[in-house]
DNA sequence: CGGTCAGTTTCCGTATTATGGATATTATTA
DNA sequence: TAATAATATCCATAATACGGAAACTGACCG
């Protein structure tokens, strides 16, 4: 009937677009909300939302406004650890070696989240956040990403994230952008020159072959990461990077 | 034909309990040990894993195995944000006041999860982490929230979750745990006396009419959490829990 | 190196399950 | 208190998910 015969389970499907929408709404939202949102009819939200909530991944308020339900912080935390435990020995290696901080983020939908950190010893750091989000076309590991997407798909992805400059060096409209992803296929990995913060220089590069796009990066002040920098940890990263992507698509340990 | 006429949408319903198998198995399944745990048949399994890894909530390893996916790391997050963000100035608190750790945990069907968590200045304290699920019937706000529940309701999770004794302070029955539930019905407030860990005290309290039952705690060493301790934190923490109360059952910006 | 087997994936007819229009109920506003 | 808008419930319909059976894949062993 819709437009998609995915073969998936459509009230699966819709579940978890619902638990989407109510994130992307700050975390609380009410039923007409939704409805507007998704053009389904709203006893069928409704009766997904009794679900979900008698199931404890939503919660109703008070005020009958739904918000997503603690049994889902479990699940994050894991599928987390799951994906970072695997990436931070990398990380940590970088950060040995290189002395600056290393960052792994993954896209999600239309941002990028940091899911692995390894701080740099140096007391003037970066201070990202595991759990993080940020946007795709200001950051090093976004842009990575973005330059291992279709055309289609990063238009898609900035358009509906948008793009603010955070700083005069951010690129800030879409045309720039794709020159710029341009230079990151050919050069093999990306720059944040100062696109996110004045005054910090990151190299980033996508892991090939990842079940989901991601990306890892090392990033800290522009006196310390600089060309000679750049010689160095470029084949670092690319190293770590196919190392990674081995372990994602290798054989586990039982 | 089942045994529960639940009124949820089953598919929904398995899908989430597949999850949640994958999350206890340690974060990494293969499809028959699925099968096994949950009585339903393999084709259904493999055909809602597949709409799952679809969507990115798992992912499938090289091996063929399922883990959990990235996606859920977003959903995760921001549902802790939900409850932990609003529930930290009040921790930071009373960890400003007492100079000990401050949790907040819910009761996540028949466990307890810790949703945020204030550390002590001390270098002697709690590793109490987010995230993590402990039992109702040994820890100070496992025994807040239960004190709040049904009698019958106590027996039931306590029953699902078993009464397993860390220490040998801790409860190992039922009838035991129903005395100490009066006793901290009558107090106000819940003792974890070393039952837990030997040399850990804490006190908690069940945050009132709350949309999910939730507790906060203080809890440190023995030597520092003493009667004179309670006398001065057992005012603050139900302050602390009436503010969060407040902000709950309050309507929220638009 | 070929054969066997357990585990995984696909197929497809069936009927169980989710669906959503219509309606009742409950909050909210005037 | 009445009017209005939102949320929740019902129930006949058919579309949807279901799961038995069969095909496929890779692993292990002879």
């Amino acid at each position: 009937m819709a437009e998609k015969a995915s073969g998936g389970v459509q009230s699966v499907e819709r579940a978890f677009e619902l638990l989407e929408l109510i994130t992307n709404a700050g975390g609380e939202v009410t039923l007409s909300e939704l409805s507007s949102f998704t053009s389904l009819p709203l006893p069928t939200i409704h009766r997904l939302l009794r679900t979900l909530v008698s199931l404890g991944y939503v919660r109703q308020l008070a005020n009958r406004r739904y918000s997503l339900g603690p049994r889902l912080i479990r699940l994050g935390e894991v599928a987390n650890k799951q994906l970072g435990s695997l990436a931070r020995p990398h990380l940590k290696n970088l950060v040995e070696t290189l002395g600056e901080s290393a960052n792994m983020a993954v896209l999600d939908s239309e941002m990028v989240v940091y899911i692995a950190q390894v701080p740099s010893p140096h007391s003037m750091r970066m201070f990202t956040e595991v759990g993080r989000r940020a946007h795709t076309h200001d950051t090093g590991v976004g842009k990575a990403i973005l330059a291992q997407l279709e055309d289609d798909t990063v238009r898609d992805i900035v358009t509906r994230a948008g793009m603010p400059t955070p700083t005069e060096m951010s690129i800030g409209n879409i045309s720039d952008l794709m020159l710029e992803l341009k230079r990151i296929r050919e050069r093999g990995y990306s720059i944040d020159e100062q696109e996110q913060e004045i005054g910090v220089r990151c190299f980033a590069m996508a892991v090939p072959d990842a079940p989901t796009p991601m990306a890892i990066s090392v990033s800290g002040p522009v006196s310390r990461v600089d060309e000679a920098f750049a010689e160095r940890a470029v084949p670092l990263l690319q190293s770590a990077a196919e190392q990674i992507s081995a372990q994602l698509n290798a054989a586990a340990a039982s």
